[in-house]
DNA sequence: CCCGGCTAGGAAATCGGTTTCCGCAACACA
DNA sequence: TGTGTTGCGGAAACCGATTTCCTAGCCGGG
């Protein structure tokens, strides 16, 4: 009934409780036939170690902690398996904690994390924008989708300068000139850097982003169909615009709808590129929206393999800025020629 | 710089390392002066017990496995949540597993659960329907949004019945009298048992629900775009439909688009209700979708709190059904007084 | 034949708590 | 004063593994 032990495994194999640790962690020394011996006993009786016995000794619990600040929620999940990932390979586990933006509850994760010994800390959060460190802390920590305001902690992001470029990029190669952002709010980093981005591709086209091409809101589809109507009130084709960058497949989805209701045609008229990959919004939209995928699972995985690449002693800090991949769909295809 | 230990304790303290044990579990025979002594200098020292010690021998390990068979996705989320609230008042911690629909993985999964010492595991999924169980195993288990094949395990799951019988029930209250059900497919079981609920509250009214008004497809905005324009062919009003109960908001989403560009209004010729109460779907929807709330998260936190009796030794078999709740918007608008 | 060197594997300490068992001291009672 | 009870707290075993230290036995060389 009850699980066999070092003890069990010694006796049957006919040597000490000593010798077994050995022969299985492959230490000490111990003649071939021993070794063997004793990993057929254990084999037979189905042995496996009790790890809460082992990081006793061993002082490593080969389970790290990982502590989502906001909620977790949408761009989590990716990071999620990524992290999962990367971990499982090295049959490390993952304690959960969700602190849904409360400090206290945070700093009370913390805590709960160090006592149980985690050997890492992952933290993660719905926003890429510099928040507070969670300290200095006895065990290593990496930022996912989150940064920290102190510069020695180390951070994986993605790079939102270069999703910018590869959107407006996207649609200069498809022939389009005059291009808008409609985004969330300019608080937000990513609207930034996404900005800066997208503007560094037009200056290399000769081209820029007027103030009025560029309207800031929220991250929401009634943001982006009210931008449409604001975008299109000077007409579209001759004078108007003829694509939008939008800051998210959210905002995307609403651009669409909003042009749809003006009669005007995408992509036809306007093209359309959004960002984040979320399915069930781009892949719905119509047209389907073509997309910056920002590669969160990537993320998370690399986030993983840093964590335990600092566990192993190895350290680097600063941020890591990891590129998007432009998905093309429907909402950005080339005129037709001679259009 | 290294934790403190019950030693340290109790030699500040001036006791025994046992002394200490009984005086911060109250337990054994102490005077209140030793006991508050002792605790004194726990508190000074910010002595936190070693986990892993006391697992060792307690046999408990305070933690519980989350397993996701499919993986983490939208419906998790909300569960999650739930599970967190609950544990987290016990500060139990949760380990997860995501066993991303693989047979092999989740039993690995399991396998490394039991390993670790979980006092107990909660499987969840994406579907309600049966699944093959876990196996009999030596720590409780519960089924949360999910049930396995075998009778004695422990299910918490959404009252689908329950939720299509409120959905129906809020259209008819509403004046409405041919409503027809778009939906996923038959092989799912939600969509069977919300079609009994929602029989059951048209016969009630004395209605029916003739075959040609219930459609199944997939859950998709293009399934209930597509519907939305069969269901029309025969015209509204007078002799068509007049309201529409969704199988999820994505259909609903797609049955409101797809009525909307075929000229019917929402909701005065035809109300909608969906389900899910998914807030990027249903809130951003035209107009704003009427929705039955499975309240996920309710479900994990009482699976949650069964799991943790079922731990204390307090179990019963079987399947636990939780109702969901309507939230109301604009998209069932009774019509206007006299239509 | 004796001694030094080497190897295989056992004994015991250790990690940090919990728990059982036991003895001492104080007290009540006859 | 002797004895039985009770309250308090210490000593030590224990949980399950790892690791250090040490010894027995074997080999070869002188």
């Amino acid at each position: 009934m009850t699980r066999p032990t070092v003890s069990d495994v010694a006796r049957l194999a006919g040597v000490s409780r000593g010798t077994v640790s050995k022969a299985l962690n492959d230490t000490g020394q111990l003649s071939p036939e021993t070794r063997q011996r004793v990993q057929v006993a254990a084999a037979e009786l189905g042995f496996e170690p009790n790890p809460q016995a082992r990081s006793l000794t061993s002082g490593r619990t080969f389970t790290v902690g990982l502590l989502t600040s906001d909620s977790i929620g949408r761009f989590s999940i990716p990071m999620l398996q990524g992290v999962e990932d990367a971990l499982g390979a090295d049959s490390i586990r993952v304690l959960l904690c969700d602190a849904r933006g409360d400090v206290e509850r945070e700093r009370k994760y913390v805590r709960t994390l160090l006592t149980q010994r985690v050997d890492g800390i992952i933290v993660t959060a719905k926003k890429t924008d510099v928040r507070p460190s969670i300290g200095p802390l006895p065990v290593p920590v990496v930022y996912a989708y989150a940064q920290s305001d102190q510069p020695q902690d180390r951070a994986v992001l993605p790079d939102d300068v270069e999703a910018g470029r590869l959107a407006v990029g996207h649609l200069l190669a498809g022939g389009r000139r005059r291009i808008a952002y409609v985004t969330g709010p300019t608080t937000a980093l990513a609207v930034r850097n996404r900005e800066d981005g997208a503007r560094a591709a037009l200056e290399q086209a000769g081209l820029g982003l007027p103030a009025a091409a560029v309207r800031y809101g929220e991250w929401s589809e009634e943001w982006g169909r009210e931008a449409a109507a604001a975008l299109t009130a000077a007409g579209v084709g001759a004078g108007g615009i003829d694509a939008v960058f939008c800051g998210s497949d959210q905002i995307g989805r609403g651009v669409a709808d909003g042009l749809r209701d003006l009669g005007v045609r995408v992509p036809d008229d306007v093209a359309l590129v959004g960002v984040d990959n979320w399915r069930p919004m781009a892949a719905s939209c119509r047209p389907p929206l073509t997309t910056v995928d920002l590669l969160l699972e990537e993320i998370g995985r690399v986030a993983a393999t840093e964590l335990l690449a600092r566990i192993a002693g190895r350290t680097a800090p600063g941020v890591r800025l990891l590129p998007g991949r432009l998905v093309v769909r429907e909402s950005s295809r080339p005129r037709p020629a001679g259009a």
